[in-house]
DNA sequence: ATGCAGATCGTCT
DNA sequence: GACGATCTGCATC
């Protein structure tokens, strides 16, 4: 089943928990891509100097600004593309980055687009994890709460959740130690996850 | 195992 | 004109 526009709806923070253990899919004319979500982020707009949407509306982020459940997605260093879902209240421009996946569907075409053959180095980064299921701007603003190219399915809610801060946004003042991003503990397939617990 | 430089371009000032 | 919500390969310990 798809998750319905209301799922999106809530405080992003909680969105990002209930995001974990649900499934990504994604339909392609190469074939159908899915993975298991077991790593987001929420990024809060107007409180939080680390989202993009922090200083008002702009052109990229343009996707926050509509109905909830819109896939926001942009370029990083040039060369990565990045997959956030629009949530939040009613006018905030907030969302949830997807940062990984456990794969569990094409994983054979996943492996060939990323050039990579170990399951855990397909989607363990919101970089990976787009290259490994075709996504690009070409999905801009696509509603996840459709069935079409790219939506959302419920899957098993997970055991164990925790919350750390978020990667790479040591330049905000105000947020960067907010514990605003989530894993499934435990699992292997997040970002920066290693080969054997080191103990 | 850990660290660092390079790739590469859209977006905003 | 500067800088990323990243990833990879190569260097070093």
């Amino acid at each position: 089943m798809i998750l319905p526009r209301s799922f999106y709806s809530g405080d992003s923070r909680e969105v990002a928990r209930n995001l974990l253990g649900q499934i990504l899919v994604r339909e392609s004319s190469e074939g159908r891509t899915a993975g298991v979500i077991v790593e987001t982020e929420a990024y809060l707009g107007k409180l939080d100097d680390a989202a993009h949407s922090y200083k008002g509306r702009t052109h990229r982020v343009r996707a926050l600004f509509g109905e909830k459940g819109a896939a926001y997605i942009y370029l990083i260093y040039g060369m990565y593309y990045c997959l956030n879902v629009s949530s939040g209240p009613a006018g905030e421009p907030e969302c949830v980055l997807i940062r990984a996946l456990e794969p569990v569907e094409g994983i054979d075409l996943m492996a060939h687009r990323r050039g990579k053959e170990k399951l855990r180095d397909l989607c363990s980064g919101p970089g990976k994890l787009c290259q490994a299921l075709q996504i690009d701007k070409s999905l801009y603003g696509v509603d996840v709460t459709q069935k079409g190219p790219l939506h959302i399915v419920s899957g098993a809610a997970p055991e164990k959740i925790e919350a750390t801060p978020r990667i790479g946004i040591d330049y905000a003042i105000y947020t960067k130690d907010e514990p605003w991003r989530f894993i499934i503990a435990g699992n292997p397939f997040v970002s920066g996850a290693k080969k054997k617990p080191s103990l």
